[in-house]
DNA sequence: CTCGATATGTCAAAGTCCTGACATCGCCAT
DNA sequence: ATGGCGATGTCAGGACTTTGACATATCGAG
């Protein structure tokens, strides 16, 4: 096997070196997040709703970047946990509102604390300027690729 | 729908807009290689294989952050498409070694003019320096993830 | 030389996620 | 009021990827 022979272009381009610590990312909270018997979908969604109860399923799975489908199996597996309750009926339109339930405000405490680890270690030597300008590049990226064309 | 009432804290962590950039290159590249019959993965094949000839299936598998076997079937697809070549017999160990064919390197010119037009629609309106800056501390977070504790 | 360790390619099975489609409900202009 | 329009929740169906396992081939230590 040729082990890091060269660093070629690919490993220089935006998009390679963006896609490579996103999954650098998602790998270390896959592996935090597996003690708490959660994966990263379903933090997601106890992280949104400790942030903004009352959440629809659509609402959270935008918030997720997975699909409604997707979202609703986590939602019902959640819920069937006991870490997240649903009204049987919707109060306006269709949307049933979730909210976590004191089993669900504990364990998103202990998965929000092991994430928040990771985000620590994943900046450590960013001073804070440089941890800004990072979020405000990436915010620019994704408006630009946001418009239509 | 509750569309963007209030900016929560979520969308001000770095891991959050790290996914949420990478969600939309990955959507917009999806988008621009969709009308070439080429999904990501296949044209990260395409890409490693042009820039590195040679490289085995499982160095294209690292390249391209997907398992052997993954990788193994987008390389089978490839190679029924005529866009790239294995030899039947390994010449070193088990690694066949891959190549594409003219047919291939064509195809990589057109998929990757539509990749770079993407790079580019993403970073426009930054400066060299803070390109280079991004790059850079992307860089630094994926080097701390990689840290075994 | 031999044996263990590592890497590769491949097969089978499972899981995950998305695409497509449908019925329902609220909103707004006609 | 009413009919189009968009949004939501839900139900299959299928595509894609990963996990697990196995045989083979190289390399290095004993």
């Amino acid at each position: 096997m040729e082990q890091q022979d060269t660093v070629g272009p690919v490993e220089n381009a935006v998009g390679y070196v963006l896609k490579e610590a996103a999954v650098a990312l998602r790998n270390a909270m896959d592996a935090v997040l597996r003690p708490l018997h959660l994966t990263v979908p379903q933090y997601a969604c106890l992280e949104l709703l400790g942030q903004r109860p009352g959440l629809s399923n659509a609402d959270l799975a935008r918030g997720a970047f997975v699909t409604r489908q997707s979202m609703n199996v986590v939602l019902h597996g959640l819920e069937g946990r006991g870490l997240v309750t649903r009204p049987a009926t919707a109060p306006r339109g269709r949307e049933l509102p979730a909210a976590l339930t004191q089993a669900g405000r504990d364990h998103l405490h202990a998965a929000s604390a092991a994430v928040r680890s990771i985000e620590k270690k994943m900046c450590a030597g960013l001073t804070p300027a440089r941890q800004q300008a990072l979020l405000d590049t990436l915010a620019s990226c994704i408006r630009n690729l946001a418009d239509n064309p």
